[in-house]
Parts: structure tokens; C-alpha cells; sequence
DNA sequence: CTGTTAGCGCATTCAT
DNA sequence: ATGAATGCGCTAACAG
């Protein structure tokens, strides 16, 4: 295949006048310029990106780091992520963990390789030290509350978020609340379990162990869930369910057990997926798409650090 | 940022020698390995992955083609690649079309550049012709039925596939049967269709434009056909959905409806998704995440073609 | 076992 | 407006 000296020696101009060229650069003449069209043309020429990244140490290419790709979740986020990185000419390197320490370390890697010129973050495992640490490589923007870390970020306020859901539920006569959420560490969970300590507080409920599900992340969960539940003898008669795919596991479940929804149990699911309004779940609205758009437009911009917070909203439906 | 050479240097051999303790090539004594080894150390010492890439020819990149990452069918298939692409040390570089073909062009383009090593098509556009002339810059992989057009593919016999379900459906006693379908263009498609037609035929069943809905991909589409199908004032009484989710779109559909299922209406819903199990939908098993990582290893054996078919299976449940 | 040397293909500074 | 020369960092053929 032909390279920038061929071209050069076909249109009898130096390899540097092609490279303007093919970049645009101004102060060629136009005869050249057309000489070196006109062999790039008959040659076929095709710049070779891996000297180019080589040459200026950049890549365009952005790490995207979450744990699965099949949840709907990381679904809608990816999807804002890869449509703004086209906008903006850079694309996506998929960096699937399943929650493995190691394989976001990798990722954290090609950082140091040069290999990426910026890494999102969907769902952090690492530690903060692990994390400025590899920052000073290259642009790492997250997907939580990141103030004071001196990291980019865009984010939800979830305990506000959680409280507001709480709130609706007590404002509907509810004080058996319980939530299910994905993994109880990570910033995210951490705001949302203090939203609902402070709330208990707030209206002297007791904070009952057995009411909060962890590892709720798909349908199936759900099923799960309300399993439990059946076996409590006092059970909760709210939910707040921290994704709609596992809140829609839920309604199906009770729907087969005859379990009415939402006279005998209540639920909010979160992020409003298509699901959620299919099966007319209450929820809270998550803008993913915007917000991962945004990420891009953070890890591109390396200069300087930003916190951009986002709203959710809670979207009333028939399940509360 | 030290370079093989600087670390050449402190350890006091070539760089040659360096590039072999740091590729695990033998032939270097114990001590001058130490002394790179510590080199290395003390100078934290990253390799600059462009520059192997440059010098190699080779990226280690896969670039996967998809029109949505939000739809759980690439979900899916993203999961197997990614599990795959991981124990091959291969990375995955995702390429959303929207179904845009200029789009799938550009990925066809990194071939050409350079920037990945191989590319895996989950749903084509561009005509073979146009696939054909990329093929001679790096290996091209289909997830359609591509015998005879020398790339290799990861296919369902999507003939047999629906014929079966088809028949499935005559055998319950059904003859008024319609099918949704994402597309019509495609292999996959072509083959759908194909075998619908023949079925037909077989049965002598009058071919009825309007029992066959196109553009069904999402939940939201499931419902869409619903209300088509209420208007009908000679409805199907089946209908084939090559999507699970659209299936479970329908279902819901039908239960606030009133239309009773699968005694007013049966569904056979296609991938046999988590949310078909959830609500006992009748499907045809795709064992997408196994045909995600077959498709990697197509990609990465570049040398010969191969056409490998995956088995559907039907799974009875609840809606036919 | 080890080092010298020549690329890989392009960008860019500096001189003209 | 143009080109020569240098560098980006690493690999690998070749010589010893």
C-alpha cells in the first residue's frame, strides 16, 4: 500500500507539501495541491492512523468502562456516549469488567499505553489514589458525585433524588419502605442509603435490615425479590427500585402471584426505560442519553475539571 | 515520559535487548534481564502501544458494527464479543450506525486506516460488492448467512428457524398467521420471508399484506401492532415476533387490552431474552452471547473463512 | 547471547 | 510557498 512518500514521489513534491495537503494546511499552491490529489487519487493512497497517532500522540479513542453491556441501563448511557463521539470525530473503546477490579485496572492501562486518550468511567470499582494516580495520563471523567476529588464527572444527586421518592411514598400514607439497588458500595448507593437512613429518621421509622435487596440489577432480580417478600411476615408495602428492569420483574412476578399492585405493595423504579412506561411504572426519570453525551464532552475537554449534575424527576404512572 | 531507549540506557544494553526482556523473547542472560527489569522499575517505564502498533502492522483493536447499542438482541451479541475479544486480549472499538450507512462506510474506512485490525458486522447495510473490496485490508465477519461470498459469518438458519415456528403454530391448529419483523432488508430478513412464503403456500394460505409489520424493534412497537391488529376486521389469530422484546410489548399490550393469550391471539417471540422467560413467552432460542464469541474467533483467524451455523430451538411457554 | 541498524508512516520545525 | 531533516517509540533482520 502506498504511503505519504510515494505520493510525494508521484506528484514530485516533498513528503512535507503532501502532508499539508492531506491536512489541510494552507500555503500550498494549487498545481501542487492538485498533483498530490491527483496521486493520492490513482494510488489509493490510505493514511496509515497508527503513524499518525504515533507521530502526534493522540488517538481519538475513548475508553467507555462499565460492567455489562446488556443492561439497559449502561444500554442508553453507551448510546448518548457513542453519538456524541461521533459529533465530536472520536470513538468508542468498550471496556466490559463484569465488576473484575482487574479489568478495569487494564483499562486504567491503556490510558499509560496511549493507547486512549481519555477513559469513561460507567461504575467504578478502584479507589480514589488508584484513580488520580492514572489521571495524570490522560482524562478520566466519571459517572457519580465527584466533587472534591478533582475529577470530572456527570452525575445525579441521588440522595436527593431518593429522598424525593421517599417522600412521595410517605406522602401516600407509606412507612413500610424498603429499596432494592444494584451493589451497596460505589458513591451512588452510598448517597442513596443515607437519603433513606435520614428519612427513617426523619419520620421515626425503624431501620428494618430485611427490607433493603442488594444485587438487584435485571428482571430476573425482581422475581427474586417479591419471592422474599412473600415470605415476610411484615413485609414492606412500599419499594423503591433503583432500576425499572428490575422493577418490572416485580410487577410481572406479582401480577402472577396476585399480588396487587399498587394497593398491597408500591413501587418507584428509576431511570424511566422504555419498560417503565409500558407497564406504567412510577418512576424516576434518569436523562442516561444527555448524560452520556455530557461524559463525552468532559473527557474531551482534559483541560479543565467539571461537575455537572443532573435532574431526575419523578414521573407518576400507576404503580404508586 | 522515559522510551525503550532511556531505559536502554540506565540498564547499559541495546535497545533490542530491552524489546526482548519486555516481549519475553529468550536469549538474554539473567543479569542484563535484572538490569532492565530494574531499569524499568525505577523509571516507570510505560510502552507507548502506538508505536507497537506502528512498527507491528497490528492494532489488537476489533471494531464491531451495530445500528443500537440499546436494544438487547446487541446487548447480547456485545456480551459474547466482549467476553471473547477479552480472553483473546483483543479490545472492542463500538460502531454505532443508527443504521446509517455512511456510518458503517466509516468503519469499513478504519479498516483501511489501519485503526483496527478487524471488523465484525452485527446488521449490514452496504451491498456486498462494496464488503468485498474492503476485505482485502483486514478480516470482515457477518453475523448473516454469507456462503458463497467468501466472508465469514455466525448465522442462525433463519429459513429453518421460522419454518419451524411456523409449523409449530399450523400445528396448533392456527392458519391465519402474520409476523413482525425489524426490517425487511437483510439476509436474515430475505430468509424470513422466504420461509414464510413457502409456508403459505404449503398450507395454501392466502398471502395477507397487512398480517406482516415491519419496523419492530423496541417495546414501544409491540404495542403499535396491537393497536393495528384491534382495527383488523379479519385479524391473525398468530404472529411470529422476531423480537422478544416486541413480543413483551405486545403481551403487556394485550393484558390491558383485554385480548386474551394465547386464545385470541398466540406469539412466538425470537432470541429467548430474560424478559421471555419472565413472562413465559413462547420463543426461539438464538444463543447470541455463544454466537458473540464465535464471531471474535472468525475475526481474529484471519486466514480462512468459515460459515459456522448456530441451532434456534423452540421453547414452549405460556403464548401459544 | 547481544548490539547495530534500518525501517514503520507521518508531522513538524527550521531554513530557504 | 516549499522541502530537508528530525523525531515519535518500538520491532526485527542481520551481523557478530
Amino acid at each position: 500500500m502506498a504511503n505519504i512518500k510515494d505520493i510525494a514521489k508521484m506528484a514530485n513534491v516533498s513528503v512535507t507539501t503532501v502532508s499539508r495537503v492531506l491536512n489541510n494546511h494552507p500555503y500550498v499552491s494549487q498545481e501542487k495541491r492538485n498533483a498530490v490529489l491527483q496521486a493520492i487519487e490513482k494510488s489509493n493512497y490510505q493514511k496509515n492512523y497508527n503513524a499518525v497517532h504515533l507521530s502526534t500522540g493522540k488517538t481519538f479513542l475513548i475508553g467507555v468502562v462499565l460492567p455489562y453491556s446488556n443492561h439497559p441501563y449502561f444500554g442508553l448511557l453507551v448510546e448518548g456516549i457513542a453519538n456524541e463521539a461521533l459529533t465530536l470525530n472520536y470513538n468508542i473503546v468498550l471496556i466490559q469488567t463484569n465488576y473484575d477490579k482487574n479489568r478495569e485496572l487494564e483499562a486504567l492501562d491503556m490510558l499509560k499505553h496511549k493507547q486512549i486518550d481519555a477513559l469513561i468511567i460507567c461504575s467504578r470499582i478502584c479507589d480514589w489514589d488508584t484513580l488520580k494516580h492514572y489521571s495524570s495520563y490522560g482524562s478520566i471523567t466519571l459517572c457519580e458525585d465527584t466533587r472534591g476529588r478533582n475529577l470530572s464527572s456527570t452525575f445525579i444527586d441521588h440522595y436527593e433524588s431518593f429522598f424525593t421518592a421517599l417522600e412521595f411514598l410517605a406522602s401516600k400514607g407509606h412507612s413500610k419502605i424498603g429499596y432494592c439497588i444494584g451493589r451497596t458500595s460505589g458513591t451512588n448507593s452510598t448517597q442513596r442509603e443515607s437519603a433513606y437512613r435520614d428519612f427513617l429518621q426523619k419520620y421515626n421509622h425503624p431501620y428494618e435490615v430485611h427490607y433493603i435487596f442488594n444485587n438487584c440489577l435485571f428482571l430476573e432480580d425482581g422475581e427474586q425479590v417479591i419471592k422474599e417478600i412473600k415470605k415476610m411476615t411484615d413485609p414492606p408495602t412500599a419499594i423503591l427500585v433503583t432500576s425499572d428492569q428490575v422493577a418490572a420483574g416485580m410487577v410481572t412476578c406479582c401480577h402472577k402471584e396476585n399480588i396487587s399492585i399498587p394497593n398491597k405493595l408500591a413501587l418507584i423504579g428509576f431511570d424511566n426505560q422504555p419498560i417503565a412506561k409500558l407497564m406504567a411504572i412510577t418512576t424516576m426519570e434518569i436523562p442516561l442519553v444527555q448524560m452520556g453525551r455530557n461524559l463525552v464532552i468532559q473527557a474531551t475537554n482534559s483541560k479543565d475539571t467539571t461537575y455537572d449534575q443532573f435532574k431526575s424527576r419523578l414521573i407518576e404512572r400507576e404503580t404508586v
